[in-house]
DNA sequence: CTTATTGTATCTATTGAGTATACACAATAT
DNA sequence: ATATTGTGTATACTCAATAGATACAATAAG
């Protein structure tokens, strides 16, 4: 089932975060594939929010690959490979990190100096 | 001399545009400190923006400590020594870096695929 | 075929950020 | 005094995000 968090305060449109935490859950596998999402009235329902407001969230994800919708019966998650995933994942990935490394070169930042600064913040997962 | 490029068509608003660019050419070094800079009257006209839009990137660019003010005289880069500036530099990647990677870990990415996409997409400074 | 369910489309409306223009005020320099 | 520069504020415009409501289209279930 779909976990999700709204946070009004951040300054976060509501659709990205419902776009960024479902790809997550799908790209993480916590959303298996063939499964369906519940209407989307029901979503907006129960998070209090506009149903437009879902259908853009889930229009970004139809785009990204992750879901499909049949009119008439409902959303439903694409299923993929464990290496589909991976692709997926990567290619969300980059996307931001690309936007994320120009800027850091704007204000002149090593590779690295980056390398440090985000091996301090990454939580020590590993290394 | 301060070098400003304004991106009408960029997502970025103006005064951050604004803030970006010349905090990263403080802290580079471009700028050197006592140095003023042109009135915000001017510098409004100049990139044909409104002096409140100009008016906030400075009050940021103040907040962090790059500049100061004098009513009457104008506003001036504040002389900070190479080490100064390393830390100021620390400080802001390290705000931008932090916030990044916590949504790098919400989708999964674990460090070290990180480290990969991002040695990938750095451009090759060194390593 | 009828009815319920679900997605789609559209209209109207509100809110807030970003931006612009203009004018008056405060502090400093000459 | 006068010019220059920063500050403050009032007014206004645009656009993205969001909400509420209504009508339409496709599918499912009976």
């Amino acid at each position: 089932m779909i976990q999700i968090i709204i946070a009004n305060s951040s300054d976060t449109p509501i659709y990205q975060q419902l776009f960024d935490q479902i790809s997550a859950q799908i790209i993480k596998g916590d959303l298996i594939g063939d499964h369906g999402l519940p209407p989307i009235r029901t979503v907006a329902k129960e998070l209090r929010v506009s149903i437009i407001t879902v259908k853009k969230a889930w229009e970004e994800l139809e785009r990204e690959g992750l879901i499909y919708t049949v009119v008439g019966r409902g959303c439903f998650i694409v299923p993929l490979s464990e290496e589909e995933l991976l692709a997926k994942k990567r290619r969300l990935a980059s996307a931001k990190i690309e936007k994320d490394i120009s800027y850091y070169k704007n204000m002149g930042l090593t590779f690295q100096e980056f390398i440090t600064l985000s091996k301090e913040l990454y939580g020590s997962d590993d290394a």
